[in-house]
RNA sequence: GGGGAGAUGACGGAGCGGUUGAACGUGCUCGUCUCGAAAACGAGUAGGGUGUAAAAAGCCCUCGGGAGUUCGAAUCUCCCUCUCCCCGCCA
C-alpha cells in the first residue's frame, strides 16, 4: 500500500511513477476522490457526534423534566443522523482501500525502465556460462538414470508438476536445505520455523491478494491457505504491533514448503522440477528503518550470492527493470545460476526492498524514539535459495561423463560424507 | 466433541448506564534530593482519524472483534474469535 499522504499531496508524482508500468493511473483519481469524500463525511460526522457528546452529558444534569425530554427528543434525531452517515463512511473507507490495495508499489529510482525481463541489465556475474567435456545431460535425464526423482510416482499420487524425490536426491535436497538455514544463521539470522498455512489477511499484507488468488491453494472450510512463500507468514510475525528501536534489525531465515498453482505459467517448464506445485526454499526476510533498508538490500544480495558461491555454481545478478519488478517491490535483484544441461540461467533468489508497502498492510511499526510517533518499517526479502533450480544447477554442473553427480564440498558433511551420487 | 471460566493501557488489576480514555499498583521517562546511586518526593507515560505549511490546541473513534438497545455503553443484549481449566476422542 501506497502512503495515503504522498498520494494526497503529490498526486502527479505518483501517478508519473506508476506510468512507468502498464498501470492504470486513475486509480490514483478514485483514490483521490474517495479520500476527499471520506474527509468531507469525517469532518460532518465528527460535529455531530461532539454535539451529541455534549448535550448528552449536559443531560444527566438537568433537572427540569420538560427540559430533560425536549433534548432527549432532540438527540434522538441526531442519533439517526448520526448513524445514517456512520454507514456511509464505513462505505467509503472500504472503497478506498479495496483502491488502494490495487495499487503497486511506486519503484525506486535505481529501477530502470523495460518491456520484460529481457530488459534486466546484469549488474554483476562470477563463473561463467560452462560447458562441459562431454555432452551435458538435462536433470530430468540424470535424476531417473540415477533413481533419485520418480515423475511417473508423483503424477499418480498428485497430478502434473508433482514429483518424488528418492534415497540420495531426496537427501541431496535436505542437506543442502540444512546447510542453507546453517549458513544464513551465521550470517545474522535468526531462524523460524511457521505455519505453512494462514489466514487470508496474511495474503494481503504481504502483497499476494488480489493479484495472486487464481495461483493459491486453499481450504474452503477453515479458510485457510497454503503458503506460496515463506514470506508471506513471517510478513505478518509482528503485524498490528508497535516494536522499539532497539530490536531492530530483525532477520529471519525460514525453510518452508510453497505451495503454487502455476495457472499463471500454464504450459511452460513443464518438463523436471524447475516448476513445481510444491518447492523447497529458505527465505531470507529483514525488517529495517527507512534509513537502513537500502544497504540492507545490498547485504540480503550478497548473502545470496553466496550460497552461490559456496556451492560452486556460475550466478549472476540483475536488476530488474519495471517491465519483470514485483507488484510490492521498489527495487529488485535477480540472482540466476547456470544450468549446463539445459544451457540456461535459472533464477535461484529474487531480492527486493518493498520498503513500506508491506508494512502499512500489516499495520507494522516501530518507534524511532521513545515517545516519538511509530512509523511503517521497512521490509525486505529474498530467497536463499529456491530449492529446486538449486538442485537442477548441482546436478547439471557437477554431472560426469558416467551419469553420477560429485556432490559439492559445503554438502558432504550434511550427507554423510557421501563424495558421489551414482547408480546403486 | 461435551461442560465451566475469562478477554480492560507496557504489565498486574479496579470499574452502580452519565465529568472513566479509563481508579490503584508496577514498569518506563524527566525532574528534585545526592559526590554518585538507592530510597523518597514531584511531573509525565496509548493508538488512529480530523485539524495544520508543518506543529499545537480543539474535536471524533478505540476497554478481544462485529451487530444491537439507549439521549448517553468498558458497563445491558446477541453473534463471532481467542485464551485457560475439567471430561471424552485421536495422533
Amino acid at each position: 500500500m501506497l502512503d495515503i499522504k504522498l498520494i494526497r499531496e503529490q498526486p502527479e508524482y505518483v501517478k508519473q511513477q506508476l506510468a512507468r508500468f502498464a498501470f492504470d493511473p486513475t486509480l490514483v483519481d478514485q483514490v483521490l476522490s474517495f479520500d476527499e469524500a471520506r474527509r468531507r463525511q469525517v469532518r460532518t460526522v465528527e460535529e455531530l457526534k461532539a454535539r451529541r457528546n455534549s448535550v448528552s452529558k449536559a443531560i444527566s444534569k438537568m433537572s427540569d423534566p420538560a427540559e430533560r425530554a425536549t433534548h432527549i427528543a432532540e438527540m434522538r434525531t441526531v442519533g439517526d443522523e448520526i448513524s445514517a452517515l456512520d454507514r456511509d463512511l464505513a462505505q467509503i473507507e472500504e472503497g478506498q482501500r479495496a483502491v488502494m490495495l490495487e495499487i503497486r508499489n511506486m519503484p525506486h529510482p535505481d529501477v530502470p525502465d523495460g518491456r520484460d525481463d529481457s530488459e534486466n541489465p546484469v549488474i554483476y556475474q562470477e563463473g561463467e556460462e560452462r560447458t562441459l567435456p562431454f555432452p551435458a545431460k538435462p536433470h530430468w535425464e540424470l535424476a531417473e538414470q540415477l533413481g533419485i526423482i520418480n515423475f511417473e510416482q508423483g503424477i499418480k499420487l498428485a497430478g502434473s508438476r508433482f514429483y518424488v524425490m528418492r534415497g540420495m536426491g531426496a537427501r541431496l535436497q535436505r542437506a543442502t536445505i540444512q546447510w542453507l538455514l546453517d549458513l544464513h544463521g551465521r550470517q545474522g539470522y535468526e531462524e523460524v520455523y511457521t505455519p505453512f498455512v494462514v489466514k487470508e489477511q496474511a495474503l494481503w499484507a504481504a502483497g499476494q491478494l488480489p493479484k495472486f488468488r487464481d495461483n493459491l491453494y486453499r481450504d474452503e472450510e477453515s479458510g485457510l491457505w497454503l503458503v506460496p512463500t515463506a514470506e508471506v507468514p513471517i510478513t505478518s510475525l509482528y503485524s498490528d504491533e508497535i516494536l522499539t528501536a532497539e530490536q531492530l534489525p530483525i532477520y529471519h531465515v525460514a525453510y518452508t514448503p510453497c505451495f503454487r498453482k502455476e495457472q499463471l505459467s500454464a504450459g511452460r517448464d513443464v518438463r523436471g522440477i524447475k516448476r513445481g506445485h510444491q518447492f523447497d526454499k529458505v527465505e531470507m526476510y529483514m525488517f529495517e528503518t527507512a534509513e537502513r533498508s537500502y544497504a540492507a538490500l545490498e547485504k540480503l544480495r550478497r548473502d545470496a550470492e553466496e550460497c552461490c558461491r559456496l556451492l560452486g555454481l556460475s550466478f549472476r545478478t540483475k536488476l530488474l527493470c519495471t517491465g519483470d519488478i514485483g507488484f510490492g517491490s521498489a527495487k529488485t535483484y535477480d540472482v540466476e545460476v547456470w544450468a549446463p544441461g539445459q544451457g540456461e540461467w535459472l533464477e535461484v533468489s529474487s531480492c527486493s526492498n518493498v520498503e513500506a508497502f508491506q508494512a502499512r498492510r500489516a499495520n507494522l511499526r516501530y518507534r524511532p524514539e521513545p515517545g516519538a510517533r511509530p512509523e511503517f518499517l521497512h521490509t525486505l526479502n529474498g530467497s536463499g535459495l529456491g530449492l529446486p533450480r538449486t538442485i537442477i544447477a548441482l546436478m547439471e554442473t557437477y554431472q560426469q561423463v558416467d551419469g553420477s553427480i560429485v556432490v559439492p564440498e559445503v554438502l558432504r558433511p550434511y550427507m554423510g560424507g557421501t563424495e558421489v551420487i551414482g547408480k546403486e
